[in-house]
DNA sequence: TTGATAGGCAAGTAGCGACTTGCCTATAGT
DNA sequence: ACTATAGGCAAGTCGCTACTTGCCTATCAA
């Protein structure tokens, strides 16, 4: 649904998730932790992250494949593209 | 901000008002209220339409002006287009 | 001027959502 | 077998936000 991709970006620790998921595919929960603690300062317990890649993975923004011990994560930009072009009209100029 | 842009397109409310603006500009409130209510049957006050054509004006989604008594307002699909590509590779695949 | 229309301001309420804490399961290494 | 690592489940707290209610201001028509 559209209504969960946008509620799913609503929160900006969850733009954070993608935004390190875009820069480098297939991490697990506590790869995306460290990452948060030590690029952006955010102190946030290991389930705080959990429940948030559960939001991103109920609106289809990343999928994750079990590997023995290890969860991998994967971007997926395809709810994306759909969600914002319904309010810009075919006849929006494109930047030339 | 992008903060606030994405806050504005979490409420779904405020999604079918960027729908009956992009139908046609320069509604006013009642207006908008009349629309929500016959057509998507959303029985809310006119406050609750009021708040949220605030909370769209100032992430910049809408433009209003005051002409008179009425209050018009219009689309502006600009902060849409920002938000999005920032998760879009380069090389993401058009669809061909 | 009076009444009706279009809209604004402010306080209060209720429910959702983000986060924590505590405990539990499963896989890997030794 | 035992320990450490990677992750899951569930309940509880707290703050934000959507919505209402009540009252006030401003513009237009008669």
């Amino acid at each position: 649904m559209a209504e969960d991709v946008f509620k799913a970006l609503a929160d900006p620790t969850r733009r954070r998730i993608l935004d390190e998921l875009v820069e480098r595919d297939g991490q697990t929960l506590f790869e995306i932790c460290t990452r948060l603690v030590t690029k952006h300062g955010l102190g946030l317990s290991r389930q705080a992250i959990s429940q948030h890649l559960a939001v991103l993975e109920s609106a289809g923004l990343v999928h994750s494949r079990r590997q023995g011990r290890y969860k991998f994560h994967d971007l997926n930009t395809e709810p994306l593209e759909r969600i914002v072009t319904r309010w810009l009209k075919p006849d929006t100029p494109e930047a030339p």
